[in-house]
DNA sequence: ACCTGAACACCGTTCAAGT
DNA sequence: ACCTGAACACCGTTCAAGT
């Protein structure tokens, strides 16, 4: 209403992601809508459309952009190790950022990050050629870790946010100890070992059995 | 507008549910709306509030009737196998209806889950123990069992749909040999091998590796 | 007393009209 | 020629007004 001349306040994407980092870190990634961000760049929402096709392709160079930004560890020498390693680098990143998840499934989404982001599977697939599986193996054992991340993450991310304990009293107490007795024994302690944090050990175990079955050579 | 009584023309939960079922199944779950839902039961969206609290609510309601329908198949007596077999119902169970998945990662699923699903989690734990684990490891063994399996059924349902193939020419071709030589090596050979379903290979090689390590007790 | 049309407070996206 | 306000076609949810 009270811009003055008719050269562009937005000068570029660059702008526009900076301020949607801004935004998603000050109030959440379910706050970023379209105009929520025209405003805070004081722009009308279809100058947007400029910059960027639409919305998920906003939030897909948000991400890259991110997961381009991984600090990348020193590597061990064990393929194993290795391993562990790139992938736990690129789920620290993810879940620090919960909202990359939900956007990482899009898609084929390998073919959509830039090579900076390439690294981690690079070194899954390497490391597992190294352990001695073939190729074609070596990218199914990074899909199979993938598909653990992610979950992990998706699940974690829309847990509730555990600042209080949400009444755990009647969580696994109503069921039949006769048709469920393994569950009924657990009974209240599940939500308590619901919320441990067993993504380290369960990759490890994971990665164990990936290369075990390729050494063993079982892989159907 | 030209409803003669004033007595329900809806019923119950029941009819609201199967009249969703009808939906998603014809127009796929995106096109599930409240005010959609309502329209093809002849009522207003006001009605539907009612009979149920929002639309998650909706959701879960429609999803537990689901997976307490999967059909419960003979188990076998090694725990490994009837491990696998539990979780593999449920992912297939899922994987026919990718929808829910997406709302299974909300909030706390297994309490929101009435008795006739549980067996699923059940016989995990169940043969985990049997297996040698202690309570509290059969609980973490399912919990990495469902990461993996809800993250498959996500990432391959927010893949596009193996129609027609989506142009793999340009997808790993332009990766520098020198900084990724293992996925330059891949090349166009990767989106051919991302469509490969390899979720049941490397759920036996997770149940081997999560079990193994509760054998030798490695786990941390 | 029970039900619900119409309104509320939002979305992402488009396009004709403005400068 | 370039930019964008206002409109379009939707959402889920609420509540005052109707029967």
């Amino acid at each position: 209403v009270t811009v003055r001349t008719g050269r562009p306040p937005v000068t570029s994407r660059a702008e526009i992601l900076e301020a949607a980092c801004r935004l998603i870190d000050r109030a959440g990634w379910e706050k970023l809508t379209v105009r929520g961000l025209a405003a805070a760049l004081g722009v009308g929402p279809a100058t947007l459309y400029r910059h960027v096709r639409d919305k998920e392709a906003l939030l897909l160079l948000l991400l890259s952009e991110y997961v381009g930004q991984i600090a990348r560890p020193e590597l061990p020498s064990d393929p194993r190790e290795r391993i562990v390693l790139a992938i736990t680098a690129l789920h620290d990143a993810l879940a620090a950022w919960p909202w990359a998840a939900e956007v990482l499934t899009t898609d084929g989404f390998v073919g959509q990050l830039d090579e900076s982001a390439l690294w981690t599977v690079e070194t899954v697939v390497a490391g597992a050629i190294d352990a001695g599986c073939t190729p074609e193996r070596a990218v199914a054992v990074f899909r199979s870790l993938w598909f653990y991340t992610v979950g992990e993450i998706l699940v974690r991310a829309h847990s509730p946010r555990a600042v209080s304990r949400p009444a755990p009293d009647d969580f696994l107490a109503g069921v039949d100890p006769a048709r469920l007795p393994r569950l009924a024994e657990l009974g209240e302690q599940w939500p308590v070992l619901a919320e441990e944090d067993t993504y380290p050990a369960g990759l490890r175990a994971f990665v164990d059995g990936l290369l075990g079955q390729a050494r063993i050579g079982s892989w159907t």
